[in-house]
RNA sequence: GCUCGUGUGGUGUAGCCAGGUCCAUCAUUGCGGGUUUUCAUCCCGUCGACCCGGGUUCGAAUCCCGGCACGAGCACCA
């Protein structure tokens, strides 16, 4: 019967046209027609679950084992952003509990705190360093093993892998609280080398889930060999908490409300779950998002990148070709830039490999408007000026933006330079000069305004240009081409367009750094 | 192996939870054209996608089941 009533509206609309059956439901049935509009792009990130303006809590938490990367850039925005808009707060935490691994260096504390303001355009409003808070975390470890719910394990890695795969208990998860409190302390003396003991989070070993069961909190590092680098921790502490520990208690201890971090770390966030229930803490609400890489660049660690640095494969950190915030944005990439191509990526959760194309056209949009136009001349040839009597020549600083005035080109000296390979063609237009006929180094005045379709090119001249260098990356190699810079009194760090070559940015008096086409 | 997650044009992304004007959004890339004294910017046009197979339903990108593919976790790294 309805099937029979929704075939007709079905054949109506086919044959009257969806018009036809909108104007009748207007007639007979106005409420129905719920307006639903074409379909429009959700623009911005989406909304927060559970989310009180003014009282959300974000955080970002890096290991300071180098400066930020390309891929950290993604945690602080929209952390950052999130905190922004719902008028909340974002920690930054580092997140420096491990001193053999992955052991922190000392200069990246303060440059990752530099460059997350760059990226943000604030300052994040708390930060954490996880080496001040280790007496907290052993606090926390104590209620754990007096609630019965940690445990001192001294098995080794293999013999717990052991138990793990069989879904055994292993032999210490039965100590007594006063045997793990003895151990514990044994731990903290110095009784146990690494690797003798550690102290596990008594979950379930019978769990579906092989990584939740009764997994490991807190291990003993030797910091006499690895000292911490910081000079005030150094050697104090032999006893580390790991990750899933650490970040669980901190996280709780500061009020965060909402995690929003990669989703390698989603059975961290089971195993957290797991310690909160036992410490009776409700657990932040949890955002992931899945791995990028970039086609140009591949994947980027941080370890491998220290290691290519400190093996001489790369200037520094700041070196042009690494994915590195500082390299980024020592080629003049814009940190509005990468807020806008991070936040439109969002925060789903798949693996996506993006094309450096789509970086490059948000930090167009970002500084076209602006960049003044400046002439580099590669392959520089002298030509002489014949025919042309007056001193000067204007020369829009932009195309599309009058405010930026004109450049005032002295040419009474009568000698250009032009790039050689435009040579090729003997009737050339200088850009905003005029028409010449070149003869071999001499360039006869022709015209003013355009006579024909010649090739404008363009040029500088002797006296307003200054010996300069294009630095550029070609195939892995940092480039430095020499040629003739237009003179200006442009500040460092200006982006600029390079007529006819691409966008830069000053790096010195007479040096560009090219960024992009 | 066990566990978890993801599959929309070349690349990303919206829509999916609350099935119907979804012959599927927006951006980027490619291609074509226009403006322009830059091989830039800007503008216009165009190509191009719901992983596969079943099921539920009058109707499925959307719900269910099963495959397949890819990724991640199972570290005394973060």
């Amino acid at each position: 019967m309805i099937a029979k009533k929704v075939a007709q509206a079905n054949k109506l609309a086919v044959d009257n046209g969806v018009e036809y059956l909108v104007n009748i439901l207007e007639s007979e049935a106005p409420e129905l027609l719920q307006k639903r509009e074409k379909q429009v792009k959700r623009v911005g990130l989406p909304e927060l679950v559970n989310a009180e303006p003014g009282k959300v809590v974000l955080r970002f938490a890096p290991n300071p084992n180098g400066p930020l990367s390309f891929g950290h850039a993604r945690g602080i925005i929209i952390n950052g952003d999130y905190a922004k808009e719902y008028d909340g707060e974002l920690i930054l935490r580092f997140d420096d509990t491990d001193t053999t691994v992955k052991p922190p260096l000392l200069e990246a504390y303060q440059s990752i705190q530099q460059e997350a303001e760059w990226l943000l355009g604030f300052t994040p409003h708390r930060v954490i360093i996880a080496s001040d808070r280790i007496d907290t975390y052993y606090a926390h470890v104590e209620i754990m093993l007096d609630g019965g719910f940690g445990y001192v394990c001294q098995c080794t890695g293999d013999e717990f892998r052991t138990y793990r795969v069989g879904m055994k208990n292993c032999p210490c998860r039965i100590n007594t609280v006063n045997d793990n409190r003895q151990l514990w302390q044994q731990m903290l003396d110095g009784s146990f080398a690494p690797g003798e003991a550690v102290v596990r989070v008594k979950t379930d070993m019978t769990l579906k889930n092989p990584a939740l069961r009764d997994w490991p909190a807190l291990r003993i590092q030797d910091t006499i060999t690895n000292p911490h680098p910081r000079v005030s921790i150094g050697s104090k502490y032999r006893v580390w908490p790991l990750l899933d520990f650490q970040s669980a208690v901190e996280d709780h201890l500061q009020g965060v409300t909402h995690i929003i971090r990669g989703k390698d770390l989603m059975d961290s966030t089971r195993k957290q779950k797991l310690l909160y229930q036992h410490f009776g803490w409700s657990y932040p609400e949890t955002m992931y998002w899945g791995r990028v890489k970039v086609h140009e660049w591949g994947g980027f660690s941080t370890s491998q990148m220290r290691k290519d640095i400190e093996h001489g494969k790369y200037l520094g950190w700041e070196d042009p070709r690494l994915p590195t915030i500082a390299g980024l944005s020592g080629t003049g990439i814009q940190a509005t830039a990468l807020r806008n191509f991070w936040k439109e990526l969002g925060v789903t959760q798949k693996d996506i490999a993006v094309p450096l194309a789509t970086l490059y056209s948000h930090n167009i949009k970002i500084v076209d408007d602006d960049a003044p136009r400046i002439a580099f001349v590669r392959d520089p040839v002298k030509l002489t000026i014949e025919g042309f009597d007056e001193a000067d020549v204007a020369v829009p600083t932009h195309p599309n933006n009058a405010e930026l005035g004109d450049r005032i080109i002295d040419v009474s000296s009568g000698v250009v330079y032009v790039e050689r390979s435009d040579l090729v063609n003997k009737s050339l237009r200088l850009k905003e000069f005029g028409d010449f006929e070149i003869s071999g180094t001499t360039a006869t005045f022709v015209s003013k305004e355009r006579t024909d379709k010649r090739k404008i090119i363009h040029w500088v001249s002797q006296s307003t240009s200054d010996d300069g260098t294009l630095i550029q990356v070609l195939n892995d190699e940092i480039c430095h081409i020499n040629g003739r810079l237009e003179s200006h009194s442009l500040s460092l760090n200006t982006p600029v367009q390079l007529e006819r070559i691409g966008y830069g940015v000053i790096s010195a008096d007479n040096k560009v750094v090219f960024t992009h086409d």
